[in-house]
DNA sequence: CAGTAGGCTATACGCACGAATAGGAGTGGC
DNA sequence: GCCACTCCTATTCGTGCGTATAGCCTACTG
C-alpha cells in the first residue's frame, strides 16, 4: 500500500484521517475523542473540524479511504496471480493491522455500509464457480449467500477477542493465525449437515411457511 | 421465560437491570446512559449506583444474568425434545428479542466473554457428532472448530444491519428469518472447498511452517 | 416500641466532550 | 500591492456524563 509514506510527508488532513482509523480502530467510536485525535495527528482539534465538519463527517471520510484501500489492495492482488478464490476474505485480510482494526469494529458498529456491499459483491463470483460443482441447485441466490458467507468470514476478526481466549492463543498472532487458516479450510471443506438433513430442515421450513404464510413461532 | 413477570412485580434492582439490558443492546455500553437507564426503570439515577456501584458493575450484572438465561433457556430446550443438534444456535435464538440485542451487542464489544465460551462449549458435542461420518480426520481440535463455528453463528446477529441490507429484507423480520434460515441450511449443507483443494492449502500451509518456522507474511 | 439497616431520592461536583467562533499566517492571482 | 483564499491555532461555550454524598422513609428485629 503506496511504499508507507512518513507522516510528515502527509498532508495534515491525511494525518488526522490516519489518527482517527487508529484511535476509532482501538478504541471504537464513542470512546475515540476529536482531541486525541488530533494530538496524535499534531494539530489542533479545530482543524479537525475545519477538515471534516464533524465527528461524523471524519468518521464517513474513514470508511470512504477504506472503501478505496479494499479496492486497491483486491485489484492488486488479482493482478497479481491467478485469485484462487476467496477474493473477499484475502482483499480484507492484506489490509494494514491498523487500518484492519478500524474496519472490523466499523462493520461491527453498523458502519461502513458500503464496505460490506463490497466485500459481499466480490464473494458472488467465486461463490458462482463453487456452485458449479454441487450436485442440487441453491436453495436462495447467490448474493444472499455471498452476504451471509462474507459476514462469517467477518466475524472472525469481530469476535477475535473471545476467539483468541476459546482457542488459548492469539489469532493475530503467526501462530494463532495458522491455527485458524487450519480451522477455517477444514470446516470450509466439510458440510456439518447432511443432504439428507439439510433437505429435511428445509422441507420443514416450506411446509411451516405454506400453513402460516406470516407469523413465526418467536 | 418465566411467564414474563409485570413490570410493577419486579424489585428495582431487576427493573434496573433489564431497563440496562434494553438500553445497553440498542445503544451500546457507551452511548446508554445511567440517567436513561433509571428512568426506563422507573427509579432515581442514585439508586442505580447504590445497587451496581458503577457503569460497568451494572454491566457485569447483565452479563451474569444473560449467561443464567441461556443456561436456562438450553436446559428448557433439551428436556423439551431430543435436540436435533445446534444447541448453541437454538439457545441463542430462543433468549427474548431484547436480551438477544444485548447478546450481540456485548459480544461485538468485546463483554460477555463467560457467555461466548458457554456457547462454544454447547456447539462441542453436536461438532462432535458431526465428525463420525466425516471421511478424514479434523485437522484441528474440536474446541477450536466449536469456537469458530460459534463465532460464524453470531455473526449473523451482530451483522444483521448490513445483512438485512444486502438481502434486501430485514432479517428480524418473519420473511426475513425464513431466508436467513434457508441460506444458512444451504451453506451448512455444501463445503465451499474441494477435499483436493483443502488438502492442497493444508498442505501449503504445513509447507511454509516448515521453512520459516516463526514470522508471517503480514 | 425503639433501633437500625437498607431501599431510595435529591442534589451537586468535576470533568471531558463536540461544537463554535475569531483570527493569524502563508500563498497565488490580478 | 492587495485581495481572496486556504490552512491552521487558540479559546470559549454549553452540555451531558459518571460519580459522590447526605439524608429521608419504610420495614424488619429484638
Amino acid at each position: 500500500m503506496t511504499i508507507a509514506a512518513a507522516p510528515e510527508d502527509l498532508t495534515a488532513r491525511a494525518r488526522i484521517r490516519d489518527a482517527a482509523m487508529r484511535h476509532f480502530g482501538e478504541l471504537g467510536y464513542e470512546r475515540a475523542s476529536l482531541r486525541g485525535i488530533a494530538e496524535t495527528a499534531g494539530v489542533s482539534p479545530g482543524l479537525v473540524r475545519h477538515h471534516f465538519r464533524s465527528k461524523q463527517g471524519l468518521r464517513e471520510a474513514c470508511d470512504e479511504h477504506l472503501v478505496k484501500m479494499i479496492r486497491w489492495s483486491n485489484d492488486q492482488a488479482r493482478a497479481g496471480l491467478a485469485s484462487g478464490g476467496l477474493d473477499a476474505v484475502l482483499a480484507a485480510r492484506s489490509v494494514p493491522a491498523p487500518q484492519r482494526r478500524y474496519m472490523l469494529r466499523a462493520l461491527a458498529e453498523g458502519s461502513a455500509g458500503a464496505l460490506f456491499d463490497e466485500l459481499a459483491r466480490l464473494t458472488v463470483p467465486w461463490l458462482h464457480e463453487a456452485d458449479q460443482s454441487r450436485p442440487d441447485p441453491p436453495a436462495v441466490d447467490v448474493e444472499i449467500r455471498a452476504a451471509l458467507v462474507t459476514a462469517m468470514a467477518l466475524s472472525v476478526g469481530i469476535l477475535h477477542e473471545h476467539l483468541s481466549r476459546a482457542m488459548g492463543v492469539d489469532v493475530f498472532s503467526p501462530h494463532g493465525d495458522r491455527l485458524l487458516a487450519r480451522g477455517l479450510v477444514d470446516l470450509y471443506s466439510h458440510p456439518m449437515l447432511s443432504l439428507e438433513d439439510a433437505g429435511r430442515i428445509l422441507s420443514a421450513l416450506d411446509e411451516a411457511e405454506r400453513t402460516s404464510p406470516e407469523g413465526e413461532s418467536r
